[in-house]
Formats: structure tokens, sequence, C-alpha cells
DNA sequence: AGTTCAACAGAAAATTTATTCTATTTTAAG
DNA sequence: CTTAAAATAGAATAAATTTTCTGTTGAACT
């Protein structure tokens, strides 16, 4: 008999200069965060659903999916259509590659990682994701509990926190300074813009607190701020790199951290582990 | 006559003393082993098979992996009542999981970490460990050797590296900065002091390259900088924490990390390691 | 060689899955 | 506020999958 209702009307892609549609994961990725503004509420859903649970996306059946993404299974075929596709086995043929593509790599990364010789960047990174999960369980071995509690205790005393690092450390300075005033308290971070750090020293009260960090070289300024505030009588709280540090002389209460390096380059992983625990602890009430 | 309380006509396994049948893909693989000499012609060539393309046979529908194996359909399915299961499917699934386990960590992971019992100092720290040692996991199994190295050789021909961050992202703003300019390349951190973030854009020359990082609630001024950036055709290398990230589609190269979190206060750990790798691969030369 | 029985291929049935369709709701426009 | 258009939910349908069933084959044993 007559040829059924073939392919009728093809309900347009959303985008007419859309020639190609994705062909891999990665470029299925780029696709929706291109055009996720254009989609509506419920392709919304589905789109920010698939990016957040990748796997599910790739193994379950399309009503497991709608179950769990909370759509109807229906909705999942107008988004496979809504990128130019067929219907929906098309898109989850693109997150079950990704799953398999994932796979070989694993024996090899490891292989590069013993290596020593390489250098491709991503042999780099698998070294200093090795180093800074070192780093990070060695933090968590010597750490002492009782110098953590009174180091937020000192802190959560204080008036005003102030905060001085240069250099290597200032990026923790800058982390410490952004979490303890996203929680509302007064933070003071002393950058010396304009050569002004001598004159903010004076602003140190006699209830506030200070926070300092330097590693290796240790910079004059910051040692010297240390000092002069721990005569004063006010708490000082160091981050530091070893215990012949002048930092642990001249502090209320000293930490050391053993970061990861490679080539010379020095992590700040695990110090940023501990300042972030210090900041919470503040936070959480301790 | 002891009429054995029957189980209708379930076929019997393979061996009556297999009480307890495979619940993950290694549990699998060795009930299969162990009892190879056992199985029929057919059903050796199955098990050869499902060893050999573990992949394809957790993903393939039943009538593809019968072709792929050259057998029947039907031989799937004694193949899998023979070590005991319902049908096929349950044996399946079992292959599923191996290919969901190469990540298995990380969610599971981070979910615990969440969780909250003790808030002492310590007891956060230990959490703050965990956490970032996940992530730091994590970034080595998703990242992209080939976007590392992609994004590196643009920062390596750059002339002058522009960074541009700020709130959360500014202390890697700040690491990346110190680590280049330590190597001795020149580089400019865009710190907007006195307002004039606007005016230092311009600065970005044609030969530059911009690096850009910004989370959760974009900076509308970082997002800026890099689309028009991008616009005049100057590399982009952008770190971010989602897919949906407006700095996705305004980038040349754009890194998803996610960070470990504790009562909603996120990590930079694992940030902080890649954008060492980007500075550290620059300085090896590759 | 003849008998028995497990293993098998292939077809048929049953179940599950993907897709289409339509009435309804939501959203945008006038 | 009314109307038109788009998007959606849910049922209906079509397609595919998995599983069961049946007759046949081939090997082991007598």
């Amino acid at each position: 008999m007559a040829k059924p209702i073939s392919q009728a009307a093809k309900p347009a892609p959303l985008e007419d200069a859309e020639p190609s549609l994705p062909a891999t994961y990665e470029e299925m990725v780029h696709a929706i965060s291109a055009s996720y503004d254009r989609l509506s509420k419920r392709l919304k859903q589905i789109a920010g659903y698939s990016l957040d649970h990748p796997n599910d996306f790739a193994i379950d059946t399309i009503a497991e999916t709608a179950r769990k993404a909370k759509v109807q299974p229906s909705a999942l075929i107008r988004f496979a259509q809504a990128f130019g596709f067929d219907g929906f086995s098309d898109v989850q043929r693109l997150f079950q590659q990704r799953l398999l593509e994932a796979r070989p790599s694993y024996e090899s990364r490891l292989a590069s990682v013993r290596d020593c010789g390489e250098n491709t960047p991503s042999a780099l990174l698998d070294r200093f994701v090795e180093g800074n999960m070192a780093a990070l369980e060695h933090l968590r071995q010597e750490i002492q509990p009782n110098k953590l509690a009174e180091a937020v205790r000192l802190l959560g005393q204080a008036d005003v926190i102030h905060i001085i690092a240069m250099r290597r450390a200032f990026p923790l300075a800058a982390y410490f300074f952004y979490l303890v005033t996203t929680m509302g308290r007064r933070a003071q971070l002393m950058d010396s813009v304009g050569g002004l750090g001598r004159e903010q020293q004076v602003l140190i009260g006699p209830n506030d607190a200070l926070f300092v960090a330097s590693f290796s070289s240790y910079t004059t300024e910051v040692v010297q701020a240390a000092e002069k505030t721990l005569r004063r009588g006010i708490p000082v709280i160091a981050l530091t790199d070893h215990p012949l540090s002048p930092l642990t002389t001249n502090s209320t209460v000293c930490f050391h951290v053993e970061d990861a390096a490679v080539h010379d380059f020095r992590s700040l992983g695990a110090s940023m582990c501990l300042v972030q625990s210090l900041v919470v602890g503040l936070a959480t009430g301790n």
C-alpha cells in the first residue's frame, strides 16, 4: 500500500544557521551553553540536568532520565530536536561515547606520572595533583587540633582582622580576606597600594588580630609587621613554611605547612586548605 | 518422596553451590573465569567477548552485541541465566556500573564531606582535606590533555599575558601573576585600583593573550572583558565552574573545575592546581 | 548405529522503550 | 483584558528491545 506518513514536516531546528550538529560530547556541551538562553523553561531544565549528571544521562533510559530530571519523556525528544537531532537516542550516544573515551586514558596517565621526564602540560598536572594530595594528607596528619582551635578563638574575639601577606603568600591573604568579609566580619587587607603599608599598620587596634603569611625568603615588611603587632600585645596568627621561619617566634600561634613543589614551583593547595578551615571554623562559631 | 518446594521451572544455575550472584563487575569477571571451562562452546564465545570488549558490552543493545559476538540474542540470555541472573539486562548493568566507577569517588565523597557532624576546626580541616583531594582527583580525570596543551601554546605565543579575576577568583589571578612574572614573562594583572579597569583593557595588544577566571555569580566586568577581547581576535583562556558559565562561550579555551565545598564555602584547591600546571607548562617550554 | 540429552538457532511473543499526537496550559503580543 | 502563538503534559502509537518457546542439531554413551 501507499507509503505511510513519512517525514513530513520536520520541525525546524532552533536556528537555521546551525548547519552541523554536535558530533562529540564536548561539542554538545558547547552547543548547549551557547544556546542556553534561547531555550524554553523545560528545555533549560533538561540542559542543566544533562550537564550536571552526564553519567546518568548516558546510561539511563528516557523514562528514567525523565523521572530524575522531573520532566516528561516527550520533553527529552523535543530537547534533542531543538539541537537538530532526529531523536533522543542520537544525543544519548554522544554522552555514551564520553564514558568510553574516558576509560583508556587512565593507564597511560599513571604511566606518565611515574615517568618524571615528561613535561607535557597534562603530565605536569598529574604530578601537581599527586603532590597536592600528598601535601593535604600531610597537613591533616601534622596539624594540631588545639592550635587550630586556639587560632580560631583568637580570631573570633578580634574586633577587626588584619591581613598581611606578599608575593607568593599574597593569594592566601586575598582568599582569607574574601572569605572573612563574605561572612560579614570586619577585615582589613594590607595591600601597600601607593606605598602606604606602614601607615596601615598603625590602624591595628588593641582589640584586633593579625593574620600573616610568609614563605621562604621571608618578606621583611611582613615579618616586621608581625613583630611590632605582637609586641603591642595583639594576637598574631601566622602561616609559614618552616620551623626556623622568623614568623615562628613573632606570633601567638604559628602553623607550618609544607606545600608540594614541582620544578621549584611551589603550590598553595595545603595552605589554602588551612586558611579555609580557619575561616569556616570562625563562621560556624567555634 | 521429598519433593522440594519447587521454584517453578527455574533452570538451575550452573552450580548449585553458587548462592550469591555477582554484584559488581569485578565479581562477574571472577565468576566468568572461574567457571569458564564448564561453559558450553557458544557460552565460552560470549564470555570471551564480554571480557575483551567490556565497553561495548555495557552500552550496546542485546541485538548489537549478538551481532558483534557472532551469536544469537537468545544465547546472551542463556549466558546470563547460566550465572544465575534473571535476564541479560542484569548482567549488562554490572558492566555499565564499571563505566561509571571510572569516576566514582567525587560526588559520593563530596556528599559525605557536606553532611556535617562536628564543627570543631580540626573536623572542618579533615573535611576540607577530603573534599580537596576528591576535587583534585576529579580534576585529573576530567581534564582534557589537548585543551591543556592548546592553552599553554596560546599563552606561550602571547607577548603579554593579561589577567582578570575578581572576588573569589581573585586569588587565582594573584597566583597566576606571581608565577608568571617570577619566571620572567611579561604579565599584567588587572586590579581595577582606582576604578581604572576599563582603561586597562584597552592596553591588551593584538599579540597578547588574556587569562580570566570567574565563578558562580559571574562578575559582569570580567565576562565583558572576555567577550570584548575575544571579539578582537585575541586568545582568551578561561577558568570557570560550570558549562553554563558565560565564559564558556566567550573564550578560546575554557576549563570547568569543580572545587570542593563545605558549608557553602567553596575551595580553590583544584583551580589553583590547574593554574599551576598551566604556568609551569609554560615555563618548561611545551 | 541408535538413543538420550544438552545446546542451539531462529521465530514468535511479551515487554519495554522511543516517538508522535492532541488537548491543555503557559507565555507573549496586541 | 483578549487573542494568538508557543510550549507542555499525558495519552496513544510505533518501534525496538528482551525474553520465551519450539523444532533441530550434534555430541556422548550404549
